[in-house]
DNA sequence: CAATCATTTTAACAGTTGTTTAATAGTCAA
DNA sequence: TTGACTATTAAACAACTGTTAAAATGATTG
């Protein structure tokens, strides 16, 4: 994964509205949720949403599926993994027992 | 970790430079790095870094210390710790074997 | 104290982002 | 094929972000 794929995944979940799709999205696992439901679910206008749901598909972090009138999303794990792999890498250079705490990255 | 500290801190990610900023002090450890040393490693003019620098302190990513005339700077785990583990809560509805990669958060 | 070095602040400007409204594109059922 | 339903696109606008150059602050040395 590289800088700008991470800028790009980082900036997407940046935002209040993306963020709390993403968690819905990471939430509900591979089956995934439709367009409409999160629209209502969040309060957000169906536009707006589907201005985010751009931003998110782009980076990589959610991914789509039609399924008759609906659109279902759902999260991909991968992205996010990938990015905080990058943010921890060669945490204190390398040496672990200075800051690594048990269950964290760092 | 609240929803408004987590966007903080992904905004604050969320840039070519102050990514790399962090990055060199995640590696650097807690010793820290002094602001003009960055600058010059990462060809920014002082202004611009400090400008970032500022950001990345608010979102509680990174420290500073003075040491006589530097002004050392220094990576601040827990915050993205608590950020990763907000990102991933309650992940596929926490039906671990659903989606866990070994090593990874989900 | 004056000069110098390291860093921060300010103001200005271009570029980007998020929301709204209205229009458009697919999908389905009668 | 018409009409209803789900979702996306486009245009417009206000708000926010990142960079630059210049000035200001704070710390150290002679």
């Amino acid at each position: 994964m590289d800088t700008s794929q991470v800028v790009e995944a980082l900036a997407a979940l940046a935002q209040p509205t993306r963020l709390a799709v993403y968690r819905l999205l990471v939430v509900a696992g591979p089956e995934g949720v439709a367009a409409g439901q999160l629209a209502e679910k969040l309060n957000v206008s169906p536009a707006t949403l589907s201005f985010h749901f751009k931003t998110l598909s782009h980076a990589g972090l959610i991914e789509s599926r039609q399924d008759g009138r609906f659109v279902y999303y759902s999260a991909n794990f991968e992205v996010m993994n990938g990015m905080v792999g990058y943010l921890t890498e060669n945490c204190c250079g390398g040496n672990a027992n200075e800051c690594k705490t048990p269950g964290k990255q760092c």
